[in-house]
DNA sequence: AAAAGGTATCGTGTATTGCAAGGTACTGTG
DNA sequence: CACAGTACCTTGCAATACACGATACCTTTT
């Protein structure tokens, strides 16, 4: 998998999913690779970063399968940036898809 | 726009965009640059890379309206490598939207 | 109680890559 | 000649995913 592809677009999916519901970082980790192969190493480092940032706020809580986990919860400072990251990948996306469509009609890559 | 998206993105629309037919580079910055926001200074030395890596070959054709300009010609190294990097692509934004649009359903971000 | 295995978090160093800023040079117009 | 538009190129900086490793807690087994 092309590392590249991943740069910002799992900050957008970490701000998304935690926007529904608090998570504790091991289990975004779990649902983020079940989709997109990804490791630990990947999702702690962003998570500290966008609490630095004060896009979360964190607390911990008993867990009765391990040690305590540490949830993340969406700011309303969070919530702003996240909004204004959806509305930036849907504008490049659609950008890339326009490039991507009109330079694959009537090509079939063979 | 945040720039992270654009990582390894470019690399993929130059690849495909120059699949079709040859390109000199500067028309490969216009023509992006009239769906996605960059500047040469991110194009040519993708080209460079991309040129040193063998997917393109190069030669110059002299121009009525300028300096002479240099045309892009995609190897077959470089068709091979513009599949593989267009499947990723398809099965990652795959990833990518399956877990957006769980996290926006019934959401209405207020 | 010691060992083993799973759960959970954090830090460091590296490689890749987009971009701003700046430079070179050719052509045609006023 | 000066200028605008075309066309190409280079350098240095910032952002960030990842590999690798470390820490530590809990439950179950021996």
């Amino acid at each position: 998998m092309n590392t590249q592809f991943k740069k910002g677009v799992l900050e957008l999916c970490v701000l998304v999913m935690a926007g529904q519901k608090d998570y504790y970082g091991y289990e975004l980790v779990n649902m983020i690779s079940d989709n997109i192969q990804i490791s630990e190493g990947t999702i702690y480092p962003l998570l500290r970063r966008l609490t630095q940032e004060g896009y979360f706020s964190t607390y911990l809580k008993e867990s009765n399968e391990g040690p305590p986990r540490k949830y993340y919860r969406l700011t309303e400072q969070g919530k702003a940036y996240r909004d204004e990251l959806v509305s930036e990948w849907v504008s490049f996306s659609n950008g890339v898809n326009r490039i991507m469509e009109s330079f694959f009609k009537g090509e079939d890559r063979s």
